[in-house]
RNA sequence: GGCGCCGUACCCAAGCGGCUAAGGGAGUGGAUUGCAAAUCCAUCAUUCAGCGGUUCGAGUCCGCUCGGCGCCUCCA
């Protein structure tokens, strides 16, 4: 299976074409974990699990390699945009690195909770400070840095090449409108490889080095990490959209002038999921952990199946009538999948007939075409709709499918009526109902239905008698 | 000011110039039911913001207009 990529370096649909044959090297940027991730957070982890899983089921053996940035970064006081968990934090005494190992267990249980993999190798940004500070060191060498007001600088009028993916030799960009210039700088574009003089005071974590005692510049990270794990040249970098004109124009930048290679030959980038107002922001509002949504009685993996309705490349509007309809899809979906269980076994591949043969090359060819996940639910749906398909196959297909869809279908199984054991007192108010109905007393049969609904039993009546599934 | 994206049914959302415009949700009709719920079946855009152009052929390409969004600070 080949896999078609939109390349955010050149924009287009590219072919995927391994460095080396048969291997794919994933890097993604991770969470900063000085505050809970919210929904729209959760999106690029999403897409890079179907993205690692499609290239897995093409084939590929992939290495996976993602950072977490737990280096602080804190704002002092009076910052305005200061969470106020992290506040409370603080305030109940928690140092940061205690706030970093707090964040990044709730990050993974997220991801967890997403039925996301975790990548081949989790690397933080704090057990990397000497990667980091060779690498300035090697930049430094090569004559593309300068120190300015303490702290270290990549000069970018050193790099050509600096700003192409992000076309930003087209743009005429408004520097300092919205932040205070930094007189330091030689050129407006110019970013620290490493602070010793941070505009923050009391910044809690600081390290040695050839420069002073500080901290790395906030690009540094990937670069150091990505290279250390998947070389100087790699596959594949995945990220949210916002990072092409800032984040990876820079980590481009100084991996290139230190490495002395190109880098990295696809860029993703993932879209945002944005509230009916506009983006999701602590400052608009709208800031919705998947915590919330489960709180609110929603499985995480409903918003799986939300994200995987969407393109990873457009906007996705959140709403929460959206959000129901990813659960009753899903519900649906995996209640078909365990009647499906419930009476064969799925057909391997291998011994598929002509039309599931068919159907398993149209999901092939939309998930490879740019990971066309929405177009992948409508295969899943149409598959159980073909009548041309036996069960077994119907079966072997979405068990397949979803190998990449990562909906856990192999985990559904029929709900249980009847299973859980009721105390004698439900007990007799069922069969007082079942004597009402005999009598044809409808009234009193519907109050009791309704009590006992509002005791949390849902009566399903059948030819069979009454069952009943406790909600 | 500059750069970029988008506008498809009631909602969300696919659609790489060419068979009858995916799929889900909601709705509607029917089966079933004492009635509900659940389930099953069926149905649901002659039309893709508007206008103009290119083409044998356009939702898909080009131009303009209107409307929405993102970026140029950290941000997924």
């Amino acid at each position: 299976m080949k896999v078609k990529l939109f390349n955010s370096d050149g924009r287009e649909l590219q072919e995927f074409e391994p460095i080396e044959n048969g291997k794919a090297g994933l890097y993604c940027c991770g969470p900063t974990v000085y505050n809970y991730a919210h929904i729209g957070n959760m999106r690029p982890y999403t897409f890079e699990d179907v993205l690692r899983r499609t290239l897995e089921y093409a084939g590929y053996k992939v290495t996976h390699v993602m950072n977490v940035t737990d280096v602080g970064h804190l704002t002092d006081d009076g910052d305005e945009g200061e969470d106020k968990m992290i506040k409370s934090a603080r305030e109940q005494g928690m140092t940061v690195w205690e706030i970093a190992e707090f964040f990044t267990k709730a990050f993974f249980r997220d991801t967890e909770r997403l039925n996301i993999h975790v990548p081949h190798q989790v690397c933080l940004a704090t057990k990397h400070i000497q990667e980091m500070i060779d690498m300035v060191k090697t930049l430094e060498e090569k004559g593309y840095t300068y120190t300015s007001g303490g702290n270290v600088y990549f000069d970018t009028s050193k790099f050509p090449e600096y700003g192409k993916m992000a076309g930003l030799d087209k743009q005429e960009l408004q520097h300092g409108a919205r932040t205070d210039v930094d007189e330091n700088k030689k050129n407006a574009q110019d970013f620290v490889l490493w602070f010793t003089n941070s505009k923050f005071e009391n910044q809690a974590m600081t390290w040695e080095s050839p420069w002073g005692v500080g901290y790395p510049g906030w690009h540094l990270e990937c670069s150091a990490m990505s290279s250390k794990y998947l070389g100087p040249h790699f596959d594949i970098h995945c990220g949210g959209i916002d990072h092409v004109p800032v984040h990876h124009t820079n980590e481009i930048a100084q991996s290139e002038a230190a490495n002395g290679c190109k880098w990295v030959n696809y860029w993703l980038h993932n879209e945002f999921i944005i509230m009916k107002n506009g983006k999701m922001s602590k400052s608009k509002g709208g800031f919705l952990t998947l915590q919330d949504l489960v709180d609110k009685g929603y499985d995480a993996m409903d918003y799986r199946y939300f994200l995987l309705a969407g393109h990873y490349r457009s906007q996705l509007i959140f709403t929460w009538e959206s959000l129901d309809a990813a659960r009753t899809a899903r519900e649906g979906l995996l209640k078909k999948t365990a009647q499906l269980k419930a009476k064969c076994s799925p057909v391997d591949p291998e011994d598929f007939t002509d039309a599931a043969v068919r159907v398993r090359q149209d999901f092939q060819d939309h998930i490879s075409q740019d990971l066309n996940t929405p177009r992948c639910l409508a295969d899943i749906w149409s598959a159980l709709k073909n009548n041309e398909l036996t069960d077994g196959e119907k079966l072997g297909l979405l068990l397949d499918m979803d190998r990449i869809m990562g909906l856990k279908l192999a985990d559904a199984e029929l709900e249980e009526e009847n299973a859980e054991p009721l105390d004698s007192e439900i007990e007799q108010l069922i069969l007082k109902r079942q004597e009402a109905r005999k009598n044809r007393d409808f009234a009193l049969s519907d109050k009791i239905r309704d009590d006992l609904l509002a005791r949390g039993i849902q009566i399903i009546d059948s030819p069979d008698g009454p069952k009943w599934k406790k909600s």
